[in-house]
DNA sequence: GATCGATCTGAACACTGATAAGATCGTCAT
DNA sequence: ATGACGATCTTATCAGTGTTCAGATCGATC
């Protein structure tokens, strides 16, 4: 029901946006890119409530229109959640990126990639453990997958480099189970802080503040 | 409503199990032991459907009693989650003891426990994730944060005498900090298999195989 | 200018958790 | 022994969810 639709869908939208009114903003029995719209609601619901909170039904009443509206953008609440989750693993690419740009040593962009994929859960808590939430997403999505391993293609490029310049012959499965082990951790870090199991540890009360202390010295203490 | 009613029920709970007929049947108007039988009714669907299939008329459906009858044993369907996610966290610190036993070398403690935390999550998937599912628990529960700490300190303690092998004075800070490092490394290595981000690497379909094998590598190349 | 298809509505269906009034029955005091 | 009381369970109800589908609407194309 959607991908022959889509394309048309974006071509119709392109064509309303040289006309007066914003895209997203009802003007009368047709939406005109209510898609878009519904994204935008979603990002914003799954901002205030998490992924818990999400709902549908809601998404749609903030887009000012009926419950039945999103079935013919997307298959299913997990089709626009996917979405989203695509979206949020294109956003992590570029936030590994950055982090990646302007350290000298390997170890220093190692490391500031680490503290970069934690910074970006922590900015959008709602849409990093949806991204991780393969019961509300779409099981076979390509691009999903895509996504995902994109990003994590940012940080194999560096754990070569780290490994580089240890000296020794670089492995290709060595590769794999540093690139493991540090996304292991800085995940496992960031789950465990959104879950709340550090507020005891955090010194006034900023959860913030304590992940900004500790985590780098912990990298680097792990992987110097 | 269930602090008062509680002990009375196991009190009679007690008396029953004297009787005829097993604990959790159903024998008459009024159940017997409905509470334990809620939990166990629970525990199952929680194996087959993890988490997210979890639904309290579900399991009020499979212990033969209405879809009302629950809300005199528990506060609430986190009520009930809540209870599993404790005997979960009993569980996990009895598996970590138990990986903590006859190991020589504190490095060696180390990587047991490690591996015992992930086998712990690969054995019983859907208790695991809701043990880190606090929009599933009851948020302010003693019980459940006093439960969850004790299973930590069965790492910290081995941390502490891996620290102390290192020839260096312990202090405190740094304990704590390698505990989080191992815990958070092993915890997103548990999360990230259980969220099929690893199949792809699994050699022949088997992610069981593939943990096995590559943890115990990766924890002894990250801390020997 | 008529038609066709994309888009949206509104009502249904089968679920969910929670709640409250009433039925049932064990237990304990009289 | 006999009430009465309270714990336990049923039944019905409420508000909410995702999904589906017939029909209304309207833009674009022929």
């Amino acid at each position: 029901m959607e991908s022959k639709h889509c394309i048309d869908g974006i071509i119709a939208a392109l064509k309303k946006k040289a006309r007066p009114g914003r895209a997203g903003e009802r003007r009368g029995y047709h939406h005109g890119d209510l898609r878009a719209a519904l994204i935008r609601a979603a990002e914003e619901l799954l901002a205030e409530r998490g992924a818990e909170g999400f709902s549908l039904r809601e998404v749609a009443r903030r887009a000012g229109v009926s419950p039945g509206a999103p079935a013919h953008h997307f298959s299913s609440a997990a089709g626009l959640l996917t979405e989203i989750a695509i979206s949020g693993f294109d956003q992590l690419a570029i936030d590994l990126q950055r982090a990646a740009e302007g350290n000298v040593s390997p170890a220093e962009r190692l490391q500031a990639q680490g503290i970069a994929y934690v910074r970006y859960g922590l900015k959008q808590p709602g849409r990093f453990q949806l991204m991780f939430r393969h019961d509300l997403l779409l099981p076979d999505d390509d691009r999903l997958h895509v996504a995902g391993k994109t990003a994590m293609k940012e940080l194999e490029e560096t754990v070569r480099l780290y490994r580089a310049g240890q000296g020794r012959p670089v492995d290709d499965a060595e590769v794999m189970r540093l690139c493991l082990a540090i996304w292991s951790m800085v995940h496992g870090f960031l789950q465990l802080t959104l879950d709340g199991k550090f507020t005891a540890l955090a010194p006034n009360g900023s959860i913030d503040a304590f992940v900004v202390s500790e985590l780098p010295t912990i990298i680097k203490a792990t992987w110097p």
